[in-house]
Order: structure tokens, then sequence, then C-alpha cells
DNA sequence: TCAGCTTCCTTTTTT
DNA sequence: AGGAAGCTGA
């Protein structure tokens, strides 16, 4: 009953090099894909080839994508492809995932428990810390960051502590952490990131049964994204595919971002001397943007110094030109994206085919107030993610300890959370009994507790802990994740503390706490429906494991991300922001950092083709960044544009500015546009006309915004909620809530007292803090 | 024991 | 600028 597309049918839509590539089988084969030349269909066709025309069953069959979002849009065109029964057999996930998956079946060889559990950043500096204290180390000397970044390095090149050198007093202090981590990390049953690959990796390389028999099993691996995969990536790949020899591997130099990650560009330049027999293909055509936005993004990597070989062109059309827009500082700059993101959503285009970008996190605040003083929906993608909230991680915590008992991070996050009367002193002691006896935190409540001189409301609290969470665990046999967390915020009290502290903070906690839940019970759902039994172990890894790009919903929002996480997708339209010198590229100005100066380049290019039909780049005469207000200079990626391909504009904001001194300057002589470069120009001014409209507040256009944004823009309902709450008996006034006041504005309140009309204390960002009759005041 | 204050520090990009 | 960690006073 399913419809098998005929093989031939499926290569006749692609072209020469593409069917190329699909239709090779046997033997290693690497794939340089240009931007946007269609390297996702290659990969899915080439799947669906090797099961349809091949037979190759596809149990056997290993695909690593860079994102879980990467791996769950390659699953679902290879539905539409090959229909569910064989798609689910299929391998497809991101490194970590793939190692977490051959983990849970091989962990007994890799020395681990079944139920491992993942540890994040935050944890493995906790732990770090523990080490460092421990080993009596001055933390202000060697900061547990550094020594993990150090640590981390050597693992991502696949050495372990007896592998480093030890020549250098810090070598050797960072050795002694760097074994002392892991032990603990073992005994533990934990792993952090690069643990992940590397036990895999040992599994996968061994002689044992299970290395020989993954190396069988799979009979074609294949890598999207190979220019960013690190040195022990890339041997856990030819491992896996020692015995075939069937690798493809696709990637694109060019778009090599990762560096600072461990990633190795040399995998994907030396590929070829690896497998000298290797079918070399090259994607050239791109399909995805306008010929200017391919223009462009050529001229920005052209001055690059090592490149492959290779021509990207496109056959499309040249579309709109690039708008490059001098703005006043960072403020003006945001002001200007924001009404830009308005007259694309007025033209009607959907919220999810715009993005804007940035080069570091610091940028997006003043984005993001923009968008919400304008009332358009925006959504940030990575950033400060939702699981790194403490009381997020407060229940993780809880979680992951039901799973693994022996994860004393989390244990010691949460053993007085909320608050058991438990002090440091019995924590640290907890901590050190644990350490004498080899055994967990956990293991060592009973024994602390037998301890003579353990007081006795210590006691009590430790038991009565021990307690809960060994019930926990018994319960988590047989209940199903969601409704283990509900249990566990209702019944360890944490809820309940949270709800005593009746703040708005506490409030919005609880809120995202009832988030979490709801998304376990997402979980759960999507388990199910894969055929697969939903388990805390597995959804506790997948949150650890989620990329920056897997958190973009299918909401109307736009986008916001940097340009790290933007990597892989695309967008109809796309603002980049901060062209500055300093800031994009953010480093690589002196002859030391040429490398670093390359890998910025690279990220410009991934940034610019990330655009289908429309792109603008902005620059900022000042911007306060991290608190310092600094003088920027255009970036040297503008000048790489092909003068052909953009169109130089500037806000009305600037050009207001720009009258006070360019004027006099570069206008008197002649105005002869764009004389020297950036020195800014009566092109300027021409936009700073044009686009009068889309700055100035006091614009003589009075754009229709309500009418053309109101389709559009998902309502806010709290405008709504306040209606109803100002409308009703006393304000809702509470700790920590920010209200308006007619004369002072808006303030957060710091203090409520009693009666019907409450006098509260309200510190308001100009005038300080204020004693004020809650009726005079009304909720934002 | 806790809240509120200070100081310090951080900031590239993230699986 | 803003957050986190540490400190102090109630």
């Amino acid at each position: 009953m399913t419809q098998i597309p005929e093989p031939r049918g499926l290569l006749a839509t692609l072209n020469a090099p593409q069917a190329e590539a699909v239709a090779h089988v046997d033997g290693p084969i690497i794939v340089f894909a240009g931007a946007g030349s269609g390297k996702t269909r290659v990969i899915t066709y080439r799947i669906a080839n090797l099961v349809l025309c091949h037979r190759v069953p596809p149990f056997a069959i290993l695909a690593v994508t860079f994102t879980n979002k990467a791996a769950g849009e390659m699953r679902a065109r290879l539905d539409a492809l090959l229909g569910p029964d064989l798609t689910r057999e299929l391998w497809i996930g991101t490194f970590h995932a793939v190692c977490v998956r051959l983990l849970r079946r091989y962990h007994a060889r890799a020395g681990l428990g079944e139920r491992f559990v993942i540890y994040d950043e935050a944890d493995q500096k906790a732990l770090m810390k523990r080490v460092l204290r421990d080993l009596k180390l001055d933390e202000k000397r060697f900061p547990p960051q550094q020594v993990l970044s150090r640590i981390h390095a050597e693992k991502q090149e696949g050495r372990g502590p007896d592998d480093m050198s030890t020549s250098s007093y810090v070598d050797e202090i960072t050795h002694r952490c760097f074994v002392e981590y892991q032990r603990r990390l073992a005994s533990a049953n934990a792993v952090d990131f690069e643990d992940l690959l590397l036990h895999a990796l040992r599994v996968a390389e061994s002689a044992s049964p299970e290395g020989e028999h993954l190396r069988e099993r799979f009979r074609h691996v294949l890598v999207d994204e190979f220019q960013d995969t690190n040195v022990v990536q890339y041997r856990l790949v030819r491992a896996l595919s020692r015995n075939r020899r069937n690798i493809c591997v696709v990637g694109d130099d060019d778009q090599s971002i990762y560096r600072w990650r461990g990633a190795d560009i040399r995998n994907i330049r030396g590929f070829t001397s690896d497998y000298p027999d290797a079918r070399l293909i090259k994607l050239e055509q791109n399909y995805r943007s306008t010929a200017n936005v391919v223009t462009a993004a050529l001229g920005v990597i052209k001055p690059s110094r090592e490149r492959q070989p290779k021509e990207l062109w496109t056959a499309n059309e040249h579309g709109e030109p690039i708008a490059v827009v001098h703005c006043a500082n960072e403020r003006d700059e945001a002001g200007y994206v924001v009404e830009a993101v308005r007259e694309a959503l007025a033209r009607g285009a959907s919220a999810r085919e715009l993005a804007v970008f940035f080069r570091v996190h610091a940028q997006s605040r003043v984005l993001e107030e923009a968008m919400r003083a304008e009332g358009i929906p925006y959504q940030i993608v990575g950033g400060t993610r939702f699981f790194d909230r403490a009381e997020v991680k407060d229940l993780v915590s809880y979680l992951r300890l039901i799973a693994n008992p022996r994860s004393d991070v989390d244990l010691l996050r949460i053993v007085n959370v909320p608050a058991r009367k438990l002090g440091p002193k019995t924590i640290e002691r907890l901590a050190a009994v644990a350490d004498a006896d080899g055994a967990s935190a956990f293991d060592a409540i009973p024994v602390l507790c037998r301890a003579p001189d353990t007081p006795r409301a210590a006691r009590q609290a430790l038991l009565a802990f021990h307690e809960m969470i060994t019930a926990f665990v018994r319960a988590a046999e047989t209940a199903p994740p969601r409704t283990l967390a509900e249990a566990v915020l209702k019944e360890s009290g944490y809820g309940e503390w949270l709800r005593t502290q009746d703040s708005a903070e506490a409030d919005a906690r609880l809120d995202n706490l009832h988030e979490l839940i709801g998304a376990i019970g997402d979980y759960e759902e999507e388990a199910r429906d894969a055929g697969e039994t939903p388990t805390l172990s597995e959804y506790l890894a997948r949150i650890t494991l989620q990329a920056a790009a897997d958190t973009i919903t299918e909401l109307p929002r736009v986008p916001m991300m940097t340009v790290h996480a933007a990597k892989g997708l695309e967008f109809e339209e796309v603002w980049i922001t901060g062209l500055e010198e300093q800031l994009f590229p953010l480093r690589g100005q002196t002859y030391e950092e040429a490398d670093e100066l390359e890998e910025e380049r690279r990220l410009a290019y991934v940034a610019v083709t990330r655009a289908r039909k429309r792109l603008t780049m902005t620059h900022a005469n000042t911007r306060t960044l991290y608190g310092r207000l600094r003088y920027c200079e255009p970036s040297r990626f503008l000048h790489d544009l092909p003068p052909a391909t953009q169109r130089r504009l500037a806000t009305r904001t600037f050009g207001e500015i720009a009258r006070g001194f360019t004027l006099q300057g570069t206008r008197s002589d002649g105005g002869l546009p764009g004389r020297r470069g950036f020195e800014d120009d009566d092109v300027g001014f021409e936009g700073a006309r044009r686009f009068g409209a889309a700055v100035g507040r006091q614009s003589q256009a009075p754009a229709p915004r309500r009418d053309a944004g109101e389709r559009y823009i998902e309502r806010d309902d709290d405008v709504d909620r306040h209606d109803d709450a100002v409308g009703e008996e006393a304000p809702v006034v509470r700790k920590g809530a920010h209200v308006r006041h007619p004369k002072f504005g808006i303030g957060q309140v710091l203090a409520v007292g009693g009666g019907p009309d409450p006098t509260v204390t309200v510190r308001f960002p100009g005038a300080g803090p204020k004693q004020i009759k809650a009726s005079f005041l009304t909720p934002v």
C-alpha cells in the first residue's frame, strides 16, 4: 500500500553532482556541499536509495547530524520517502545523542551504570569546584572554569589524564584535577559531553565482542556538517565504518565555525589523505538565495586564506540589494530592525520566516526591548536556556538523583532546597564521609546518621530526605516520568515552598516548573508515538543535549539568535546586526589571531548565506556593550561586499547626528558618493529620507501600524489580564512585580504592607524607593 | 536563618 | 550592565 518512489524518479529531480552523490554506494565518499546546495536532500535521497535500491536494512544505516532539529527534519523527509516503518529503524541523531543510545546498550563495556546521567556545563563546574576544594587548591589561582576548559581541550583531542603533559606546574595541577574529576564522574555514574564520545569511542575501537558487533552493524555511516567534527568524533565514525569503509561525509570547510570547541577543520581538508580512494563530489549550485546574497557571501569569504577550491554559483535572480544600514547606536539599530521587521510582517511575511542575528548574546537585550516595546512577538533561540533556570535545575536535580542516586552534584544541590534545617557544616560533613568511604553522598547519609556526634536535628532531616528519595526511586519503577515529576514537586515541599513565598518571582518559577512538567508530558507522548517506552533517564539526557536550534518553536515569533545558533537554518529575510570591527569580527585583529579572523570570516559567510530573499546588515556608530561606550568602525566584512550587490542607507537618527559633524566634512566636498569607503556620505542621507518613517517616532508618515500589525502580531494576553486585574477590587500588587505610577513611571515592588489598600514600597529607577498607596499603582 | 547589601567578575561563540 | 557569590546585620 505504501507507494515506493521509483528510484529513477528519485534521481531525476537532482542535478548531476547531487545524483552522483546519491547513486554512489560502496566505499568512502566526501561531498563538499556549498551553502544552500541541497545537501540535506542529497543525504536523505542517498539513504532512501540505499534502502530501496540496494536493500540495505535501515537499522544498518547511521546518519549523524549537527542538531536534534536537523535529525528530526531528516527523519521527517525520510518518512515521506520510506514510510514510518523503515524510517523508525534508521539511526539518525547528533553525535551525542547517538553515543547516549550506544552507551545505554553497552554501558557495562564502558564501565557505566545503565542509568548514567549527563552533567552539563553548570554541573561540571560544580563538580570541579568540589575537586578544587578537596585538593586544597585556591579557586582564585585555579579558576574552576579554566581548569575545566583545559581538561575539555585535552579530552576533545582524545587524551586522558595520563596522556597530558605534566611538565609545568600548572600542567601538574591540571593533571591532578583531571584525575580527580574523572574519578568523581565515574563514582557518580555520570559523564560530561566529552565522555559521552570518548566512552563510545572506546567501545567502538575495542577488540571486544561489543566493539566487533558495532563495526559489523553499521553498513553505511553518513556524517553531516563534517567540517565541525572534532578529532574524537572523526575517530568514532572511522571506527564504526572500519569493516566496510562505507563512510560518507558531507560538509563545507567555508562553514567551519566551531574551532574553539575542538572542531578540527583538518578532518574535512584531510579526509582524502585518510581515504585516498574516496570519491570527491562538489555541490556548487546554490538553490537557496538570490544572486545578490550569493555574490555578497562570496565577497565575504573570498579573502579567506585556506579554502578547498570550489565555485559557488546560482541561477536565481538577483533579487533585492543587500541593505547596509548605518545606525547611530545600538538602540537606533534595534529601532531600525524592529521597524523593518514590522514592515515585513505587514507585507505578509510570517514571523518564522524572518530572523535577527547577532554575534554575541550581550547584543540581544536591546533588540528584545525594542521588540517588546513594539509588541512584536519574538523568540530568543539559545541563550540562557530554560533548563538553566535555578528552579528548573532544582527539579531536574531531584529527578536525576532519583534516576541515579549516586549523582552527588545533584544531591548536594537540593538536599537543603527547600530548607530542611541542614547547615553548611552538616552538608560538608556528609561530603567528607562519602569521600572517606568511597561512597556516594546518598549512601553516606545513613553512615553519617549513625555517627554519634551528629546532632539530632540534622540526623532527622537527613533521614527524612533519604527516605523521601528512596520512596521516589521506588515510585519511579512504575510511574511514568511526568507523574513522577508532579509527585516530586508536591511531596518534596518545593512547590509549597515557592507558593508560600507569595511573590511575583516565585509565581513565575512555579509557572516554569509546570512548563517543565508539561514538557515531560510532551516527551512521553512523543516517545510512545515512536513506539518507545518513555524513561526518566532518556528525558534527562535529551534536555541536556538540546542544541540552541532545537528550541525553535512553531509559534509565530520572530527568531533572534547568535550566528552560531543559526548554522544549518535558513530564512526568507535576515537582519545581521553589529557589523563592526571588534564585534563582528569579534577577534582576529592582531597577527597572532589570524586563525580567529579566518573563523570570524567563515562565521560571517554562514550568516549571510542563511538568507533566501532579503538581507540587511547593520552597524552602529557607537555602541554600549558590557556597560562601556565604544566608537565603532564598520566591519571589514562590509568592505568585502561587492558594491553592486548593496545599497547603503542610514537611519534618520544617524542622519541627524551626522548633520552635526559629518555634514561639514564630507558633504561640503561635493557629496561625492562613497568617496572614501565608509565616510558616511550622501547615500546615507538619501537613506535617511527614505527610511525616515522607519526610525523617527515623530516621523511624518504615521504608518498604519496598528491595522497592519494586528493581523500578524500575536496579542500578548496579559494586556487583557491586566484590564481585569485593575477593574476589580484591589490591584494585584506583589513583591517583585513591576508596577506603573503616574508620576514616577515603572518600578519594582520591594515590599507590600497589609490592609485593603496597602502601602507599597516601590523602587523606581529614577527616583529610588518610595512608599506608595497601592491604589495609585497599576500593574505593568 | 535569611534577606539584603556589597563587591567582584564576567562575557564569544555551545554539544 | 547585570549577575553571582560572599558578607553582614537582624
